[in-house]
RNA sequence: GGUCCCAUCGUCUAGCGGUUAGGACGCCGGCCUCUCACGUCGGUAACGCGGGUUCAAUUCCCGCUGGGAUCGCCA
């Protein structure tokens, strides 16, 4: 029985009927109506819903008010209940267990669709299914494939952020290990945890994690966290400012981890193994000389051993479960299945006590109670066997989300190999921090057509949902164009952090002690010029020095002798001006040209490249003003001189 | 090889079953112009392949191919 909002245009087949939702079927028929379309075909009913399927739906305890519509009959056993994939079933399952009446709506539809609602597809029935489901207060565990689910996706994210919103702020975390500089991969990854903090009143935790002791170094954890400020991605817990959950260094956590691995123990899932590495080297190479092919995996010799202790060192080692599978939702990737088979007794705990990535990882976000592990997908094969950490200490597990990894140009991983890598060395080329982070955020992550962002609309805007799940490639050049937008627009980039920007690279080419204000008049004739405090401050010298530094290709070219007489004509005229303001000095240079009949573009250049000492600068009147007339004057004497002085020479 | 993940212009992406497949960077050309820029106008260029479902597939489903991650007492 259907009941649709037909148009009757739409009867023509190739009009769309209204946009709002039509409302469809009493589903009490659901299933006799979606199974029997047996084409003949291999594409069954059954054989739709795959092992591959994504759609997952589990009753949740919500009472849904606005369920008054039509409504799948709770207990209603689907007739493709013995479809062969566990996943569809799941579905089904909730369909009959279902305590709330289910709506069901598709939108938008043509009528022709809805008219043969009955004949739909399967496949195509199961996913306005279970998005429906999903909407109507089900959880969905995954997103699926495709995006006939966004809709469902979108309001599942919504209700997801009230959730936890009545519950507490999420707590989510920046994990970096101090073994080398702050990588920009790793920049994207704070800046999303960071933007998901800002926008939802939670908390950001900065955790160091240095237990890789070889290579962990406080200078490069110094580093780390200036470049965190730098770029403005403040910690409310963490470092140098401590929280309620410290320490925020692995190292001063040790305790913490000997204590859960005991609990872990008593627990019976984890164990204390007594095999030496290099036994177990000596093992894996031999298995490789045997079968290059084969996975070492280790054996289990110290899984259930019986009797006394070995007076040995002992790491200690998880009880991987052999069977079944962990699932859990990604909030960009959907659902993850991973089939417990593959999980090995991996080492928790070295014998000195300190903890490998994976126990600390869990320890510590449990015992900082992160709500949310936002990381880069190079982690995602992390998740299963931390998640079954989380479930061997009874602990509630947090919620994932993955990025989508940044790779180098060549579709290499984004190494020093590539090039600049670091962001130290994007500072030191000049680029706008907002600027570098608003190319990142828009790497894996985007608003429609919006490109250029304000960090307060990025906190606005952020979410998982917009995130998109393939790798991509790092483009140096869209990274260039993105924070040259930013300090082109006062907007973007105020006059004061455009000064902040700037001064340190005048510092360096040794103009030091320079008037801020000074700088701030000239910011409008830089700003459109420079996509870098680089070429800022580059931009800027000449307004700084007595003299400017002259280019020696420049100088050749248009400080010749039979420019003389033009820039002799243009001293003696500026000499005569008191009114040096742009708009004067044009109307008085204009006079000048038309009483000697000469074009300005004969001119001009010889006159800028003598004050600015290049031939290339901001309006040569607009320069001529703020150089201000004793040191215009100046310089063209001395460039009348350089003349006089080649000339005389050659 | 096992496991996991992904797939729209060269690159970053929009797209939520009907679009002349949109934007941005890059590249090419025009305009503006005292230089350099900015700005502006236009051009270039993409749905990996094969099946299935549908009146209709870039979009949903399956397979293939391709790419990536990982398989450590690194993180």
């Amino acid at each position: 029985m259907i009941r649709s909002t037909e148009k009757s245009s739409a009867l023509t087949g190739t009009t769309i009927a209204s946009t709002s939702p039509t409302k469809i079927a009493t589903l009490t028929a659901f299933p006799a109506k979606i199974a029997p379309r047996d084409t003949g075909r291999t594409n069954s009913p059954a054989s739709a819903f795959s092992s591959r399927s994504r759609c997952h739906v589990r009753p949740t305890a919500s009472t849904d008010a606005n369920a008054t519509e039509t409504q799948i009959t709770p207990g209603a056993t689907p007739s493709v209940a013995s479809c062969p994939a566990k996943n569809a079933r799941d579905a089904m399952t909730a369909t009959s267990t279902a305590k709330n009446p289910l709506v069901v709506t598709i939108s938008p539809v043509d009528s022709s669709m809805a008219r043969s609602f009955p004949a739909m597809s399967a496949a195509c029935f199961r996913n306005r299914f279970t998005c429906e489901l999903a909407a109507r207060g089900y959880t969905r565990v995954g997103r699926a494939r495709g995006r006939a689910h966004a809709e469902a996706d979108n309001r599942y994210e919504k209700c997801y952020s009230a959730g936890a919103m009545a519950q507490g702020k999420p707590r989510v975390r920046f994990a970096p290990s101090p073994t080398g500089y702050l990588h920009i991969g790793g920049v994207r990854t704070a800046l999303f945890n960071w933007l998901w903090a800002r926008k939802t009143g939670g908390t950001f935790v900065l955790r160091i994690e240095d237990t890789d002791q070889e290579r962990s170094t406080p200078e490069n954890e110094a580093i780390i966290l200036r470049e965190l400020r730098w770029l403005g991605l403040g910690w409310d817990e963490g470092p140098e400012i401590g929280g309620d959950h410290g320490p925020y260094r692995q190292m001063e956590r040790l305790p913490v981890y000997q204590e859960f691995v005991e609990k872990l123990i008593a627990a019976g899932a984890a164990y204390r193994c007594y095999c030496t590495k290099e036994e177990l080297d000596a093992q894996r190479e031999a298995l490789k000389a045997r079968d290059p092919k084969a996975q070492f995996r280790y054996p289990g010799t110290c899984r259930d051993r019986t009797g006394p202790a070995p007076d040995r060192p002992f790491v200690i080692r998880f009880r991987a479960p052999s069977s079944g599978s962990v699932t859990y939702r990604d909030l960009v990737f959907g659902d993850v299945v991973t089939p417990n088979n593959t999980q090995q007794d991996a080492v928790l705990m070295r014998k000195d006590g300190v903890p490998l990535y994976n126990l600390g990882a869990v320890v510590d976000d449990l015992t900082m109670g992160i709500t949310l592990v936002a990381r880069g997908r190079d982690h995602m094969i992390n998740t299963p066997p931390q998640i079954l950490l989380y479930q061997a200490l009874g602990a509630p597990v947090p919620q994932f989300a993955h990025l989508p990894m940044m790779l180098a140009p060549s579709g290499e991983k984004l190494s020093k190999r590539f090039g600049a890598v670091s962001v130290g060395e994007y500072r030191e080329r000049g680029i706008s921090p907002v600027g570098l982070m608003n190319y990142l955020v828009r790497f894996g992550w985007s608003f429609g057509d919006e490109e250029i962002f304000a960090m307060q609309d990025l906190i606005q805007k952020f979410s998982w949902e917009n995130c998109s799940k393939a790798d991509g490639k790092f483009d140096g050049k869209k990274l260039a164009a993105i924070a040259f937008e930013h300090l082109k627009s006062p907007a973007l980039t105020p006059d004061d952090a455009y000064l902040d920007g700037t001064l340190p690279f005048l510092e360096k080419r040794g103009l030091s002690g320079i008037d801020r204000e000074a700088v701030r008049a000239l910011l409008p004739l830089i700003r459109e010029r420079a996509q870098t405090y680089v070429d800022a401050a580059d931009a800027l010298d000449y307004f700084f020095r007595d003299l400017p530094v002259y280019d020696e290709k420049a100088v050749k070219k248009f400080l010749v002798a039979d420019k003389a007489p033009h820039l002799q004509a243009v001293r003696d005229l500026f000499a005569s001006i008191d009114d040096f303001s742009a708009k004067n000095l044009e109307a008085r240079f204009g006079e000048l040209l038309t009483e000697k009949k000469l074009e300005i573009k004969d001119v001009a250049q010889p006159v800028r490249v003598a004050i600015s000492g290049r031939t290339a600068t901001p309006g040569l009147f607009d320069v001529v003003a703020l150089v201000g007339k004793p040191r215009v004057l100046a310089r063209l004497d001395h460039a009348l001189g350089l003349i006089a002085a080649s000339s005389g020479a050659g």
